[in-house]
DNA sequence: ATCCAGGATCTCC
DNA sequence: GGAGATCATGGA
């Protein structure tokens, strides 16, 4: 009943929808993992090198999706020249990929990530597409699109459990139904102009911006920092010692180059389950 | 039970 | 322009 999906190395289902850049998926008790993205649905297991899918889907959109023709062996090779810390991540989880994601997904996804637990972001989510969004067939419902969230207040996000993060909520779909964020219009900007008008909602701050550039738009040169990149870049590389955002953001940059965002889910996924510069 | 989370904002100076 | 308090909530 199963068809191959993609067939080919450096592609790890479970690494790369449980390393924390997805929050719309779900694993099921017989390994397959269901996945969630705007409007669509697929129901994907593993086999060795074969990824396979279940039941209908939109296959194009999925293989743009889990970024299949991109050569990782390339990309994982120059970042471990010479960098052992890099080494050991990218070995303990050598079949990551940088998803492309719905824009509208990720920014109400990041919103929502801020001072939060990742369980707690995806039980969010989940009830925010309960509410607003469509129901899918075989269970589930799909992440509400900008116009299903059309005139829910503040208040309402509060009820669901967003706390203090359902004023930007609020604030970020007007702004989107207002017509500014078009992804069509916004992927044409430089990665500045478009962090920039990105951080124009309320919200929405450089880290929130840097992971809606790297996990939507394919920004690969930016390198998110948030509390576990704090802790596992200062553990690795400066010997225990903090930086600023500022210095670290100057580091990354220098060190991993065009190939920054990569380093940083390898090295977040890493930190995070090693719970590295964590008592 | 207490701590803390893929931060951002506001308010000080 | 940088340091510090504050914000809601529930998983661990």
């Amino acid at each position: 009943m199963e068809k191959v999906f993609w067939d080919g190395p450096d592609f790890s289902l479970s690494q790369t929808l449980e390393c924390g850049q997805c929050f719309c998926y779900r694993k099921k008790e017989d390994n397959l993992y269901t996945v969630i993205s705007g409007q669509r649905k697929i129901t994907l297991g593993q086999a060795g090198d074969s990824i396979l899918f279940y039941g209908d889907a939109d296959i194009p959109y999925w293989k743009e999706y889990f970024d299949v023709e991109r050569d990782y062996q390339k990309i994982k090779q120059k970042l471990s020249g010479g960098d052992p810390v890099l080494a050991e991540a990218i070995t303990f989880a050598p079949g990551i990929r940088i998803l492309k994601q719905d824009f509208f997904e990720m920014l109400l996804s990041f919103i929502l990530s801020q001072n939060n637990h990742i369980p707690r972001i995806r039980g969010l989510i989940q009830r925010l597409s309960a509410a607003y969004g469509t129901p899918l067939a075989e269970g589930g419902y799909s992440f509400p699109a900008p116009t299903q969230l059309f005139g829910v207040s503040e208040d309402t996000y509060r009820q669901l459990g967003c706390g203090f993060r359902g004023r930007y909520l609020a604030d970020a779909v007007e702004k989107v139904l207002a017509g500014g964020f078009m992804p069509e219009d916004l992927e044409k900007l430089s990665t500045e102009d478009l962090r920039q008008r990105l951080m124009s909602i309320c919200g929405v701050g450089q880290k929130v911006a840097d992971c809606i550039l790297l996990f939507s738009f394919g920004r690969y040169e930016v390198f998110p920092m948030d509390v576990w990149i704090n802790r596992v870049y200062s553990h690795a590389y400066c010997d225990g010692k903090k930086l600023s955002p500022k210095e670290l953001q100057a580091e990354a940059a220098k060190r991993f180059g065009t190939y920054a965002g990569f380093a940083q889910q390898y090295l977040f996924y890493y930190g995070r389950e090693k719970k590295i510069g964590k008592g």
